[in-house]
DNA sequence: GAAATATGTTAGCCATGTCTAACATTTATT
DNA sequence: AATAAATGTTAGACATGGCTAACATATTTC
């Protein structure tokens, strides 16, 4: 596989570290899957980047910048998770989805799914009368009925 | 920049062909901002995987599997370029992230997706209720009004 | 604490997709 | 038709990120 980077391992690492506070190279390649070297290869870019301290057979610890950019991808990770939930996409694929998107997510879209989801979220009509009729229609194809929305 | 493949390309020499009917290397090469090696170069692949024919400074033009290819990946196009317009993601943006993301949706998530779109645009009532009270949720932070959805 | 196992590193290779430079072919211009 | 301009090709380089094989260091286990 070829799809993974920078982000990637910045999240695997922080999801890796909560509890523990560090990760190993192997976590990390167990996380991603893929192999020891190339989790040790991409430790040193990391590391010249400043987003993880690590000295060889060491601990792998996220730095704060290094957090700061986990957070940032978790972030667009979970919004994607949510609004696909929202939309009905089955939990499986829609984590596999977000995973793959979730590097190609500008901050303004982000912004708009978080308001999105918040929408729905914090609605108070749980759940909201317009996606229970979405549900209606995914399952039926029509509406509900002529004149609720 | 590295993230243009096959299917990037497949959607532009589709769109490309538009009316001639068939893609010129500098076409392509203008359509997803790289220089003419680069294309002649991966012309190479997508004739060895039957997308197109062409031949030596001949016209490159899409087989019928690569006009099913390109359409299935300018169809993901469009739905999230959909989505993100309901979303109100500003139009530039809204191209750009459907171009980054469409390569990693599921027909699963497509589905659904086409479902929310579908569900949207044929509501009886237009603009739906919800969506005007999602635009109000935006400018304002609050719900329009307690007991609407 | 010595041997066995698990983990980590290094070196070197592969594939993808980009580029520049040099060369080839077409197409347009005069 | 000859030259100039535009387009296309080839060769060879670079960067990314993956892998295996061989070696190095830690950690277990007896």
């Amino acid at each position: 596989m070829y799809r993974s980077s920078v982000e990637d391992y910045l999240e695997a690492i922080f999801n890796v570290s909560q509890g523990k506070g560090y990760a190993r190279i192997k976590d990390i390649a167990d996380a991603l899957n893929v192999k020891l070297p190339s989790v040790s290869k991409m430790m040193r870019k990391l590391k010249s980047k400043g987003f993880v301290s690590f000295s060889s057979y060491g601990k792998v610890k996220l730095t704060e910048n290094g957090v700061k950019a986990a957070k940032s991808v978790i972030g667009k990770h979970e919004i994607l998770l949510k609004l696909l939930k929202i939309l009905s996409v089955p939990d499986e694929i829609a984590q596999r989805d977000a995973c793959a998107m979730e590097h190609h997510l500008s901050s303004v879209t982000v912004d708009q799914l978080v308001k999105f989801v918040k929408f729905v979220e914090d609605n108070p009509v749980k759940p909201p009368k317009w996606l229970k009729h979405f549900d209606h229609f995914c399952k039926f194809g029509e509406y509900p009925c002529r004149d609720k929305e």
